[in-house]
DNA sequence: ACTACCTCTCTACAAGACGTAGTACTACGC
DNA sequence: GCGTAGTACTACGTCTTGTAGAGAGGTAGT
């Protein structure tokens, strides 16, 4: 997985908040604060497009774009990516381990506690 | 945390995968499949220590390279900034603790426990 | 129908990262 | 002193990313 851009990020991260799928002038005025050109943003939402980080269906002569998968998604698979770049992945699942505070050691503890039932 | 490029990776595997610290000839003769100039095996060195994933220390003329941190906890820390990335730090969590593999939750699970003790 | 406007696609360009390497200078061994 | 190893500096092509303009083709108001 490639990825992303400071631009592609903030565009990925309105998409992410957003529940529908958005067009382009939409994003637009949601990422407002950077007064960007139009053309930029359906630049960026094309690339995005053909990185699979999005899907796009047509609306009218406009497309709505929205995320291919959930933030969450997304961030989980970064993770198990970078654990596939070591040959010791128990040696770096401990150090995650250790890295985690407290409160996120309780959710993962949980998590992979249900995952045994 | 900056990435690394492809060569940039199989030097760093290099050094991972070594005791000591190399020098750049050293790195180049165990990259030979790669056939390339010394000289570039030195700008990637270089590189990488700009960076700071490596550390150097003169012998004789030459420098002898070292990674500045182990490979795994390289990876943790690329697994803790994915983390960053979300809101909803639980939510990520819990579907990373869904994909990784049994046994590899086993290791994550005992890593846990021990933090607890 | 004319005009203004929206949206799309295509193309472009500058900056930075990365792979790759040459050049020029220095120091050491024989 | 000559060859060799090693260094620092510079360079160049390619790819990615931020940024955007040009042109085409609809749509709607007057």
């Amino acid at each position: 997985m490639k990825g992303l851009g400071e631009l592609e990020r903030s565009i990925m991260d309105i998409l992410w908040a957003e529940n529908g799928p958005l067009t382009a002038r939409e994003v637009g005025r949601l990422i407002a604060d950077r007064d960007l050109a139009p053309t930029t943003v359906m630049t960026v939402l094309d690339r995005l497009t053909r990185k699979g980080f999005l899907t796009r269906t047509r609306d009218g002569r406009a497309w709505r774009y929205e995320p291919a998968a959930s933030r969450d998604a997304y961030v989980a698979e970064l993770m198990l990516e970078a654990l596939e770049m070591t040959g010791d992945r128990s040696a770096a699942l401990q150090r995650f381990a250790q890295a985690v505070s407290g409160s996120e050691a309780e959710i993962l503890r949980r998590a992979l506690t249900e995952l045994e039932e």
